[in-house]
DNA sequence: CCGTTCGGATTACATGCGTAATCCTAGGAT
DNA sequence: ATCCTAGGATTACGCATGTAATCCGAACGG
């Protein structure tokens, strides 16, 4: 599969930084206690650990810091499409010397999909075959 | 899409490791000096490094070592299907939420594939659903 | 006004990772 | 017999990561 048009890159984002910047993603602009907020119960996360995170985030320029009135609020400064492309881009080619095929074959075969999802997913080539043609 | 029966963990194996596994699992049973050949030209590394990676990955069980006569050979003692999961399932966990279709449809949104890459996936979906129907 | 609390800044600290260098020994070249 | 060399064992070293604790100043409750 052929590259397209090199992408300005974006900041190299940790796993557990990944989990910091989906909440900011999801919520948008958000307080350290918001977000603190929104992972407790699912993470054992003390507060100054999600501090730490978003810290390194917006040092890293993945975060964007606004100080309005008394309070700091953070926000995603780069786009989810993008990250998550570039992670996806750099997990095929270690894994899968670059070839998406092999991956979803070797998820079909050890893990049940639904109906539904198959569907979707010749939606999605359905799609990709439209805008090949085009 | 729902997982199958938990299999027993594959080691960890970093990014750096992840180039040396596959050639051991290209080559199957390697000494040093084949797997340094290998890599020679594609990497700069230097065997030392080498040597390092594989003495890591045989402390995490993921390369076996055998005598053999004067040298030592290192094979695979790791399924390359098993740890391709679980790199897959741990990187759509972190990225994705766990969802392949967003993943398959942002890799058709922002790179060119090929109308035969197109039709590798329809057919590994078509086999999924055949093995579904059973 | 005073103590508590919240969040930013600074610091911590073990582990893993990328990338080797050094040391040592046994086998091969001369 | 001697020296070189390749490879295993040990050691290195700086940076990233996961996971915080400490310190400090401002706001808030009483």
């Amino acid at each position: 599969m052929p590259r397209r048009a090199p992408t300005p890159p974006a900041p190299k984002i940790s796993d557990a930084e990944w989990t910091v910047m989906k909440v900011l993603w999801e919520r948008g602009t958000s307080t350290l206690a918001e977000v603190v907020k929104d992972l407790e119960g699912r993470l054992h996360w003390k507060p100054r650990t999600v501090q730490s995170l978003i810290r390194r985030l917006t040092d890293k320029g993945a975060l964007a810091v606004e100080t309005v009135g008394r309070e700091f609020r953070y926000s995603p400064a780069v786009a989810q499409d993008h990250c998550q492309h570039e992670e996806s881009r750099s997990f095929l080619d270690r894994v899968f010397n670059g070839r998406l095929t092999p991956f979803v074959a070797g998820l079909m075969d050890r893990e049940d999909v639904s109906q539904d999802d198959l569907a979707a997913l010749r939606e999605v080539l359905d799609q990709a075959e439209k805008k090949l043609k085009k």
